[in-house]
Parts: structure tokens; sequence; C-alpha cells
DNA sequence: TGTCCGATTGGT
DNA sequence: CCAATCGGACAG
């Protein structure tokens, strides 16, 4: 077990959190075994006014769903989709400050067998391209949901590439969310070796966004 | 209590 | 294109 990212670098707005996310690594160990991946691509969610958030129109915590994403930066916010998927966020910012980043892609890396296991296929690139994919690998359910990713099983890395080639794009199904649906707060890592693991090839052709 | 629908996925 | 499957959000 190797140098979890600290707190400090959860606190950041999720925005600049959501591409720096771009090459760290999300790992989780049960007691199957740990399966861990490279993070490829990440969607950025504000509060109350991005209409795509769970966070939308919320000044404060409300006994809601989205309660987690009120937490400090380096919690998690799980919730289930469609009544069958999770999905993976990383609360970012202060506490009370309703922000994450949806890990939408990995690389996978560590415990490929187990994970396909988990997935029923042993194709690598349906693994953990998507949300709910990859939640189904790395076996995070709503039990991680508010889990502190600084202590405990569940937890990122500093990864050892960087990426050369970072596009933000629209995030992917949030057609519902009017004027916020547009908004480029989707991060890919886009160089060609990255490419395809991520959930979707569209807009591949958008903004580019500056590197370190 | 009742209705609507989703930050998705997999199969026709 | 469509069904799966369920709980959150909100109207009444």
């Amino acid at each position: 077990m190797v140098d979890k990212l600290g707190l400090n670098f959860y606190l950041e707005e999720a925005i600049s959190a959501a591409r720096n996310l771009l090459g760290a690594v999300l790992i989780h160990e049960t007691p199957e075994g740990t399966a861990s991946g490279i993070i490829v691509e990440t969607e950025a969610y504000l509060g109350k006014d991005d209409a795509a958030s769970h966070a939308y129109g919320r000044d404060t915590r409300g006994g809601r769903r989205s309660d987690a994403m009120f937490a400090a930066g380096g919690h998690a916010y799980v919730y289930l989709i469609y009544g069958i998927h999770c999905c993976f966020n990383i609360v970012t910012g202060h506490d009370g400050s309703p922000q994450g980043v949806l890990i939408r892609s990995l690389e996978p890396r560590d415990g490929i067998e187990l994970m396909a296991s988990r997935r029923g296929t042993d194709n690598p690139r349906l693994l953990c391209s998507g949300p709910g994919r990859l939640c189904q690998a790395l076996a995070i359910t709503r039990l991680q949901n508010g889990a502190d990713l600084t202590r405990g099983p569940l937890y990122l890395t500093r990864g050892i590439q960087t990426p050369r080639r970072v596009l933000a794009t629209p995030r992917i199904g949030v057609d519902y969310a009017g004027g916020s649906r547009e908004l480029p707060y989707r991060f890919v890592w886009a160089d060609p070796d990255k490419i395809r693991w991520l959930s979707g090839r569209k807009g591949l052709r958008e903004t580019p966004v500056k590197q370190d």
C-alpha cells in the first residue's frame, strides 16, 4: 500500500480536480483481492447553480441522496442509477460546498482477473470503461457512499504517467440540464494509448486543455 | 401514496 | 432502438 493521496489534493475546486485526477490510480482492497485502474475520464459536477448536478438548487444537506456531496473533499459519493448501476464520485472542496468528480473510465491495472470475474467478461475494454462498469469491476457499491478516501480500503494514489493531451467536452447523459448541458466539464486523457479506454468517442475534437 | 424518470448498460 | 429495475424527488 503506497502513498495515498492526502486531504490537500481533494480540497481544490471540482473543475481543476477533475483535470488533475487524470492519471491518478483508483484502488479498492477487498477480501477477494485488490483491483485498481488509472483514471482516464472524469466529469466535474458543481453545486446549486449546476443543473446537471444532484446538488442543483441546494444550499445545505437535507436527508437526501446527494448529502455526501456536501462533505469535505476526500470523501466518496456513490449512488444508484437506473435501479441497476452505481456511479462513483470523488467529493472535492471544503465542507458544505457540494461538488464532486464523477469517475467515468479507468485503464485497468491490478486485479484484472478479479475484475473480469466481477464483470462477467474477459474483454479488457469492457471492464472499466463507463461509470457503472468500473464500479462493478472494483466492487464499489452504496456501502462506500460517504467513505473517507484518505483512510480505508478505497483510495487513490498518484500515478506514474502524466497526460500530454487532455480534452474538455460536454458531459455525457445530461441533456436534461438546460443551460448547463454544454459546459465543458468532461475531461478525457486523449493520448493515443489512452483513448481506447474511454467510455465513448464523442466530442474528442473539443477544447484542448492546457497541460501543467 | 402515486407517478415520473434517471450522471447506464447490454442485448435486439 | 429498447428493456431492466428501483429509489429519489416531487405533486397531491
